[in-house]
DNA sequence: CCACAGGTGTGTC
DNA sequence: GACACACCTGTG
């Protein structure tokens, strides 16, 4: 991949498995927004972030500095893409499924925002999220600009109504489950190094010590935004994948984690990705 | 009106 | 431990 700075721009010229339809709409980060132009919008760590692809290079409004700052990182950009997919093309579902998602990547986000935002996920759905958690960025969140507003800090999000958080913010049952995990976080009870470097089911207890969070949403927050691509994060669409092309028969929950952890071993969580993706394109396993 | 949507917490066996 | 069941809200 070569980089190179022209008028207030970053291009990335070679940059592979970057597709931003795929990237921004496959459930992963929720304040990414299409633009009129095909481009998509986002905020995050606290700056506005446009991203264009144009015959196959890659446009982002940003400087070099803040691009090796913050969005090389993020945008999982030194990840051998090519390697991962070969060591999991074992196995021929997954290596159509991979095809069909070809241009998906993990991104790499901001740990709060990461668990609020899945908090939220839960019993949900995309539209509702995304209104949710833009919310919470203009009402508690810092303005960066008339339009944009970063993701609150812990500590803001902890002085937050329950009440406004329901009525406002429309985040209905899991309005506590916000505000008691963001006062946890803000009085250090969550070790986020031991999330990093701990091994998965260690990581995987403590993060399910913070209210609203059990085993799925623990899951998507550690493949989001703390790298740890072991995970393998089981909602219906990737039960429904699974039973249907893996399993043949209807399996619990927790069986099928295991199963996908079993299976796919160290990159399990990208499987996931490329499995949910074709799944809930293709409404695999739906009548 | 009812089912369902990217689950979790709680109570019961 | 393995099950039901309730739970906010928007949509079809």
């Amino acid at each position: 991949m070569k980089i190179e700075s022209l008028e207030g721009k970053v291009l990335l010229r070679g940059a592979t498995n970057f597709i931003p339809k795929q990237i921004f709409e496959c459930g992963q980060a929720f304040r990414w927004e299409a633009e009129e132009d095909g481009s998509y919008t986002t905020v995050a760590f606290g700056r506005v972030l446009n991203v264009k692809v144009v015959d196959g290079v890659v446009e982002l409004n940003t400087t070099i500095e803040e691009f090796e700052r913050i969005w090389r990182d993020y945008f999982d950009l030194d990840r051998n893409y090519a390697s991962m997919i070969e060591e999991l093309s074992f196995e021929e579902t997954l290596k159509d499924a991979m095809e069909y998602g070809s241009g998906i990547r993990i991104l790499n986000q901001d740990p709060f925002e990461t668990i609020i935002s899945f908090i939220i996920s839960q019993n949900s759905n995309i539209t509702r999220i995304k209104k949710a958690v833009n919310f919470i960025a203009d009402e508690y969140g810092e303005k960066i600009d008339e339009t944009h507003s970063r993701f609150p800090t812990p500590e803001e999000l902890a002085k937050a109504s329950v009440e406004d958080l329901r009525q406002k913010a429309r985040v209905g049952y899991r309005d506590k489950y916000i505000v008691e995990s963001a006062q946890m976080i803000s009085d250090g009870m969550l070790d986020m190094e031991l999330l990093r470097t701990a091994d998965i089911e260690t990581a995987r207890k403590e993060l399910m010590k913070l209210p609203g969070v059990g085993p799925k949403v623990c899951d998507c927050i550690l493949l989001f935004a703390f790298k740890r691509s072991e995970s393998f994060p089981v909602d219906v669409w990737i039960k429904r994948v699974m039973e249907e092309l893996y399993l043949g028969k209807a399996t619990p929950k927790n069986k099928i984690a295991d199963e996908g952890r079993r299976i796919f071993g160290e990159n399990a969580g990208f499987a996931q990705q490329y499995l949910f993706y074709y799944g809930r394109e293709n409404k695999v396993g739906k009548v």
